[in-house]
DNA sequence: ATAAACCTTAGAGTTAACACTAAGGTCAAG
DNA sequence: CTTGACCTTAGTGTTAACTCTAAGGTTTAT
């Protein structure tokens, strides 16, 4: 299987392919006699984990090392996995009570302001960025 | 005051004080004979603006649309600045979705593994990255 | 008068995950 | 036998919000 077929089969660019190769996610395949790189079940098998790695949050980086895992699991324990995981998962609830901070903070502009076309001389959102008390602390 | 007071007094870095000014977010102020930037109050009004529209969330060229709205008051509406308000809060709640998914992922596969110290080759969250049903649709 | 601390500009580097471009070689079909 | 679809590499561009570097001029204190 060439490049273009894998990619397709996976739903990803061969770019992105060629990208994971350097970076160390895909396997260096074995090329034809003209240098094309010949695909065979196990890229494609490595692909689908990238893909479900991403699809939970991980991060290229982060999958590199559990794709290092699980080529090696005799050396690597169920532990270091797990701790991977929940340290992501810590990292991910972080950004999520920081953005909450942003909606709640957004949602209390938005209902103080009229909205109407008026012009925006009172409008009290301009007014809460201006002022130091503007927003409840 | 020079640009190192101003900066000290915001809590900001001089270098994003002059990166602000070049993105057009902050006034480009007077310079004295020897062509040090002169900062005053109207300065550090515009810094403070800066840095509560980031506190809730926006981005410096949201930012930027928000001081070009509140410079010229007169021209524009409480519906245009409501409208930016919640559109951001919009995408704001679009990405914590999306986290929330990658939270939840995450958290069923940290539950499935034992954690423990023995070697990974059984390891769920592993067998689930691997295969097509590891993870519940 | 000299050292430390400040200021100036222009430009390069950082992070993530690719996308895009150029310049060229290869392969299948008609 | 040539067109079009595919492949190769190397290198640049993208986004955000700065940070850092180099090479130099200024101010302040001793
Ligand atoms: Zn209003
Ligand atoms: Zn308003
Ligand atoms: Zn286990
Ligand atoms: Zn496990």
């Amino acid at each position: 299987m060439r490049i273009g077929e894998l990619a397709k089969q996976v739903d990803m660019s061969t770019d992105a392919l060629r990208y994971y190769e350097q970076q160390g996610l895909l396997s260096a395949p074995l090329r034809n006699a003209s240098g094309y790189r010949q695909y065979g079940r196990k890229h494609m098998a490595q692909l689908r984990f990238i893909r479900r790695a991403k699809d939970v949050g991980f991060s290229l980086e982060e999958i590199a090392e559990l794709l290092k895992i699980n080529f090696e699991k005799e050396q690597h324990s169920c532990q270091e996995v797990k701790d991977l995981t929940l340290k992501k998962r810590e990292l991910v609830a972080e950004r999520i009570a920081e953005l909450q901070r942003f909606h709640a903070s957004l949602s209390q502009l938005a209902e103080q302001c009229c909205g109407s076309s008026a012009p925006a001389q009172h409008c009290s959102i301009l007014t809460a960025l201006e002022d130091i008390d503007g927003l409840t602390q």
